[in-house]
DNA sequence: CATACATTTGACAAATAATGTCAAGAATGA
DNA sequence: TCATTCTTGACATTATTTGTCAAATGTATG
């Protein structure tokens, strides 16, 4: 493989670490309790979207592609020991275009 | 398109019918209460994965096939007014795909 | 129309899950 | 040791999901 697959988290914890931020500096930008931000960054929880994207302005982090990662993981995390995973997104798939097609 | 894309709740009340089943028989046979599944039939509720099943066999429709539609719905509705849909979606298969190897 | 029966609707309650708070414990380094 | 940062876990709060029930609506038939 020619990436590295990092959670959120990761992404999060290493952005900050670059940047030279103390947990409860980042956490005090983005109105968050440090021991929240601390759990989001090793993947003990799950952050909410308003908390992605405060933390990717806070970090100067694509809001767009956290976002992205943000919705995938949730979503990863769903189907993750269903042994269809592969079959259920592609149907997800179908379903997000008929659904549109159609409202 | 070839073929027609039911939703959940079609599926179900297409195949109830079929067998000339009540709503409350249904209900009885699944232990669910008949406004409960009038609401999963016509997509007002979300049914969970256990009525999925209970269905199923209720209904004798294939479990592995409505536990993909159960998932695969519910996903879609996640993330129906993403632009990025798509791209979550292809996100999300790496990243069950790493985190099971990873674990 | 009147009756009987099936389904739908909506308000509300109960149960469950998500999120936040806080203080104590562990780790790190000077 | 001391100061600082980060982590952990118990608990409270809030939000969401799920269930219950009765009234309203729809539908067919005498």
């Amino acid at each position: 493989m020619i990436f590295q697959m990092d959670s959120i988290g990761d992404i999060i914890r290493k952005k900050r670490e670059e940047k030279g931020m103390l947990l409860r500096q980042l956490a005090a930008m983005v109105e968050v309790d440090s021991a929240i931000l601390s759990k989001i960054e090793r993947g003990e929880r799950k952050a909410r979207r308003e908390q992605i994207i405060n933390i990717a302005k806070a970090l100067e982090l694509d809001e767009k592609r956290m976002l992205i990662e943000f919705l995938s993981e949730n979503i990863a995390y769903e189907i993750i020991d269903e042994d269809s995973a592969t079959d259920v997104l592609r149907v997800a798939e179908s379903k997000v275009k008929y659904f549109r097609k159609n409202k």
